[in-house]
This record gives structure tokens, C-alpha cells and sequence, in this order.
DNA sequence: CATGAATGAGCCTTCATTCAT
DNA sequence: AATGAATGAAGGCTCATTCAT
């Protein structure tokens, strides 16, 4: 399998060593994509970014499309909990969500700038828009719904279009990332709170009690 | 006393084709940089979109940037409505909300490919970011706390941090648009229903009576 | 030869508006061109030196270039003066000397900026060159050249290489236009002496009396 | 301590090579710009002139002013002879004279087409124009001016204004040379006589003997 | 004739990509 | 594998010129 005359190579640590600089590229081209914008961008600044010159970018990329699809794929590890829903069953509505909001949302703060340069691109990139709604969002929300039917059919909450409701609870999640990445400072300021006020509104309501118990 | 010839052109006629003309080119650049985003865009492009030479566009605005800004602009004048929270001071909050979302949702819809263009640039455009917070995000923000603050002293709504349930309610809203900028199916084709449901899980939750009355 | 129906026009009036029209664009022309450049300028900043629109710059003008050459032609008539040199015959060379170059800086003067810019474009455009040439260097140089001669032979000035000696003498006061065009100060502040020192040096040199007297 | 081909490379041979590179950039320049003038020349031309193409001369200037900023440096370098003036303190003024005509004017022809370029943009571009007026006309003045005044003191040449004297003396090298670059015939096949011709001229003066006796 | 909006060829410049070292 | 100089296609923008009003 090896040519004659050479040592069977250490895959493994081959491995690790190509694993290592591609990490080292994709963090430098995420600071860089996200402070300037993917096209603004250049591959000579990810190069000086990540300390290397620009034609070894090219030994591990194809292309620079192709190291907008890496942010992409390293983000898609991070995402697809089927898990995070699955040990809510055991719990009450508003103490899952709680929950689950607080762990998604420190996701993604860790990955904000992340966020921010793909959710850049995807808006007006077919492709990359179309590759991360069949990887990422179609299938979170397919779980969350089951999720949301389960807790309709408990009793937990009440009846309620559950397709709507998971975009909902999504939407509000995405949005307030997308207010912090515009600059409000009212949002990531407080990033940390926010899961629990989320979560005692979509569970509780805004109106007083006096005004629930009129319903 | 002077030439009919010579007079200014009645500068109404003259102002009404300037301005038919930048409507006529803003409207094609909309189209153009939602398609492949503002860099990747080119002014050939826009300039064959909206059926005139590309040096014709320079005598209209100033550069590429000014076009976008002609964009964000014009969004601006679809925002920043005080006239909508101060209605909502003689309504019941739920009702409030429900209106006040039909509207707002309603007005975002008709202006989706516009936020596409315009939000995917100023992710990561900083200037462009600066602009649209201070005209239009942080103005907007003000008012709607006041606005929620006068509702919690008039116990229509419980004791809440106002700073964050405005930008909870923004971020659902705004997060419902990425979403289905994102190409999600289920939130624009039922984009009409969205601001009843929102209403109701706003101001009543989504936790089943029982559970509500538990508390 | 006139239209039917119409007045044979009064072609002398016509004529007088024509190069009245042409005169104001070539004064614009000139002026723009030695501020920025011959291509450096626009047509739209000549119009609007001229106080007309650009399209009306075309119904007098073939071309940009046109201009130029209109420019040049304007510089023709003002030079190629056979009378300079017939009249220096009756003279002493030193005087005629004199008021040959009081006549010829005066005249130089005048059109400094048209010099600027018919100089500043010759040097890199051989057609606008070759026109000067012959329509100018040439001739004027021929002149003077015989003049030389007949001076020479006359007993006025020592036996010298004319043809050597006339370019030694024109290229001293294209020098000095050169240089005051570059900005020495020493030059155009004291343009109206230059004739007189000049004269002195060329008739009788530099060096002192006694020095000329050991050769 | 590091590894032999991690070193800085040798950066002589680097400096060497990109020194070459300049130099053949601007050679090309200087070409283009002479035939066709600064603006009307491009940059692909020059890139062609080179050999190279047209991204390869951004790699080494800034931009297309760049390449006529270093035309004129190169004209620095080869002016500013303070020594040219020193070692005229011991000669006649007319030998000096020759001597210095003859090394400044075999220097200008040797950049005959440098002096094209600059002298032609110099003449409409302000910047230009300070920089070479600041650089090297006005120091060049000054130390001949020195010079002649040392002459009149010693009594090697009569009392005469030096300051104009000294213009006189620069505008007639330079009036030379236009006239040579405007292409009259009579100055550049007979450039190597000039010097001798003109100190003879300006020590001595045109007027015959008996004339200058007479005075 | 005068106007000035429209045109589009052409230029400077950038930058992804290649490849010899 | 790493390097970075070289490449040249492509884009933003200017401006001479045209032509309908």
C-alpha cells in the first residue's frame, strides 16, 4: 500500500497534524470573514491572521468557498441536539426550557462571531442558505415539534399549533442573537439572564395574574 | 423678464423623473444584491436589472455604498412609528400586541427582500451597523419601554424587566424573519397567523391553565 | 444658395457669435488645462468654466483635441514675426537684442498658460510636436539664423556657429519660461529685467573687463 | 538554532532581485509615459513594455503615481552636485563653465526621456511641480549662487545680478533641452559642441571685439 | 442652437489562485 | 509542505461623446 522504500506512514499523527492547521485556518478566516464580511475578506489577511502564507491555504482548501463551508460544518457539530430535547421529557414545560434555552444560548454566545459571518453569507447565498436548512434547521425543528406534541399530549401545555410554536421559541432565540450581533447593547449585556425571562414569558405569559385568571 | 427658455426648469417635473429614476435603480439594486449579496453584486448587474447603462447610475448616486445606503433609507421610512405604541395606551395589552404585530409584521413581509440585503451587510459592516442602531434600532427600543413600563404601572402586565421583554419581543420578530429568510417553509407561508399566536403566548404563555394556576 | 423662404442670412453677424462662442470656450479650455492637464481636465469643467453646457462645446468643436489645437493656432498668431528681425538691421546688436526680447518675454507673458499647456502636451505628443515645428520652431528659427548671419557679416557680432548661436538664444528664453512655469520665484517675479541682463550677457559676457581684455 | 531554510532568506539577494524588478518597471514606464504622456499612457502598456503583467507592477509601487514619483527620484539621484560648484573655485570662470556645461548637459542627454515625462506632468501638476522645485531647483540655485558671487568677488566676472545670472545660465540648459525634445534638429546632433558654444557665449559675449572694445 | 441625461468603452486596481523554488 | 511572487480576470468608476427635447 506504501511505496517501496518507505515506512508505512503514521497516519494518526499525519492526521492530527492536517486536523490542526485546518483548525488554525478556520479560526483565523472566522475572525477575519466575521470583522470585514466573507467577500470583503481576503485570503491574503486569514493568511497573516493564522500566521501562514497564502498558497498553504491552499493545501488544505479547495477554495475560499470551501472555507466558508468549514465554518459552516464546524458550526453543525455544535448544533443537532436530539439529546437536549429528549431528557425534557421528564420535566415540567417551564423548568425544560429553562434549561434548554440556557444551554443553546451559551452555544451560541460562545459562537456569536461564528454566527455572525455565516448568517451573513447565508442570506444571500442560495447554496450555503439551502446546506445549512437541510443539515441544521429542518431537522431541529422536526424534534422540537415531536418535543412540543408530546408536552400538548401530557397536558404540559396547552393546545397549541405546534409547527408555529417551535418557530416561535426558535425565532426568538435567533433574533436576539441577531440583536446583539447589530450592535444592541440592551442583549449582550444581559445574555445570561435572558434564558429565564424567555422562559417565564413563553410559559407564563406577560399579563398580570389578575388578568390570566380572567381567561 | 427673462427667456421662457432660460427659466429653470419647473423644477417639480425635473424632481419627480430624479426621483422616478433613483426608485427605478434602488428597486433593481434591491433585487440584484438580495440575489448575490451587496459584494458579490455588480453594478453591470443592477444596471442591466433595471434596463439603463451603469455609468446612468452614477448620475444618480454616488457610489456603490450610496446605493445601499438609498436601501437602508428607505426601510427607514417604513420604521420608527411612535404613532404605533401610543394607540396601544387605550387597548388591553393582549389586543395591543396582536395589532400592533399585524402591523409591524405586515410592513416587514412586504419588505423581506430589503431586510435581506440590508441585514446581511450590516452583520458585518460596522458603518452600516452604527447607522441603522441609532436611527432606527435604539429609537425604537426607547419608545416600546416606555411604553411597556406605563403598561406594568397600569397592571396590565406583570412586574417585568422591560429592558429585556422589548428586546425579547423585537428578537421574536426579527428571529421569525431570519427563519424564513433562511428559507424555513413553516413561518412564511403562515406569516398571517404568526402575530395572533405570538399575541397569545406573549401575554398568556403556553403552559396548559392547570399548570398556569398552580403557580 | 439660400434656403427658400429664407432671409440670405447675414453671415458677417453669424460669424462675429461663431468665433465669439469659440473664443470664450478657448479661453475656458486654456485655463482648465493649465490648472489640471490636458487630460486630466473634462469637458464638464471647461463648460462650466465657460459658463455653457457640454453638449453646446461640440456644435464648435470637433473634439477634446480640437481644443487643444485650437489652443495652439491661438498661440500661432501671436508668434512667427519676420518684422522682429527686419527691423533689428538698422540697430547695434546689443540694442536690438533687447528690444527684440522686451517685445518677445512681454509677449510670452501674456500667454504663460497657454504655454503651460500647449508645452506640457507637446513634449508627449508628437502630432501636436510636428505642428509646432513646422508652423513655428522652424520658420522662426530660419529667420533668425539668416539675421545671425548678416550680422556677422556686417562685423556686429564675432564669426560664431549661427545656427548653434539662434538655438542658444531661443532656448534661453524658453528656459526661462520653463523655469518660472515650475515655480522659481527668482524668475517671474522679475520677468521685465530679464531682457536687459540677458542682452548684457549675450553681447558682452560675463566676465570682467580686464579678463576680456587678456584674450 | 534555526532551521536552515526558516531563515529570513538571505534578504541581499531578496533586496537584489526586487531592486531589479523596480528597475525594470520603471525603465518601462519611463517608455510608455514618454510616448504617450502620464495619463494618456496605461497601465497595461507599461506591463507590457515589462514583460510582466499588470498585477506584478502593484506588487512593487503603490500605484500609477506612484511609478512617476520614482521616475523622478531617479532624476534626484543623478542631480544635486553640490562638488560640481567646489571645484569651479579654482578655475577661470570660462573653463569652469565648460567643465560644468559639458558633465550637466551629457548627464540630461543620457535622461533626455526621463525629463520628458517630468517635465511634461511637472508643467500642470502642482504636487509634482513643489516636490521638484523643493528638491532640486531651488538648491541648485542657491549654491550657484554662491558660486557666482564668490566669482564676482574675486573679480573673475563682472558685477552682475547673480541671482539672475544664475537663472539665465539654468534657463539656457534647459531651454535646450526642450527645444531638443520639442524635435528641432539643430540642437540634439550637435549636443556635445553646445557647452563649449555657450560658456564661449557667456564668458565672452556675442559682439565682436572691436564692438566690445568701443564700450 | 443649447441643453444635460444617457451611454459604454476603457482604465486603475484588487485579489483568488497557481506554481516554481 | 510551505512560500509568496506572478498572474489576469473582473469590478468600480470616469468621462468623452451623442442625441432627444
Amino acid at each position: 500500500m506504501s511505496e517501496p522504500g518507505r515506512e508505512p506512514r503514521r497516519d494518526g499523527v499525519r492526521d492530527l497534524i492536517v486536523r490542526a492547521r485546518r483548525e488554525q485556518i478556520v479560526e483565523a478566516a472566522t475572525r477575519v470573514f466575521a470583522e470585514k464580511g466573507f467577500r470583503r475578506a481576503t485570503i491574503r489577511e486569514v493568511a497573516r491572521e493564522a500566521g501562514i502564507s497564502e498558497g498553504t491555504i491552499y493545501n488544505y482548501f479547495e477554495d475560499k468557498d470551501a472555507l466558508l463551508m468549514a465554518i459552516l460544518e464546524r458550526l453543525n457539530e455544535t448544533e443537532r441536539r436530539v439529546e437536549d430535547f429528549e431528557e425534557g421529557m421528564a420535566k415540567t414545560f417551564g423548568d425544560f426550557l429553562g434549561e434548554y434555552l440556557r444551554r443553546r444560548m451559551s452555544m451560541i454566545w460562545e459562537n456569536r462571531e461564528v454566527f455572525r459571518v455565516v448568517l451573513s453569507e447565508m442570506l444571500v447565498n442560495a447554496e450555503l442558505r439551502e446546506l445549512y436548512l437541510r443539515q441544521v434547521v429542518t431537522p431541529t425543528m422536526r424534534i422540537a415539534e415531536e418535543y412540543f406534541r408530546a408536552m400538548v399530549e401530557h397536558g404540559q401545555i396547552r393546545s397549541v399549533d405546534t409547527r408555529l410554536a417551535v418557530r416561535i421559541l426558535a425565532g426568538t432565540v435567533m433574533g436576539l442573537l441577531v440583536l446583539d450581533l447589530l450592535g444592541d447593547e440592551g442583549v449582550g449585556t444581559r445574555w445570561q439572564e435572558i434564558p429565564e425571562v424567555v422562559a417565564s414569558i413563553m410559559s407564563g405569559g406577560l399579563e398580570s395574574d389578575e388578568d390570566a385568571g380572567q381567561r
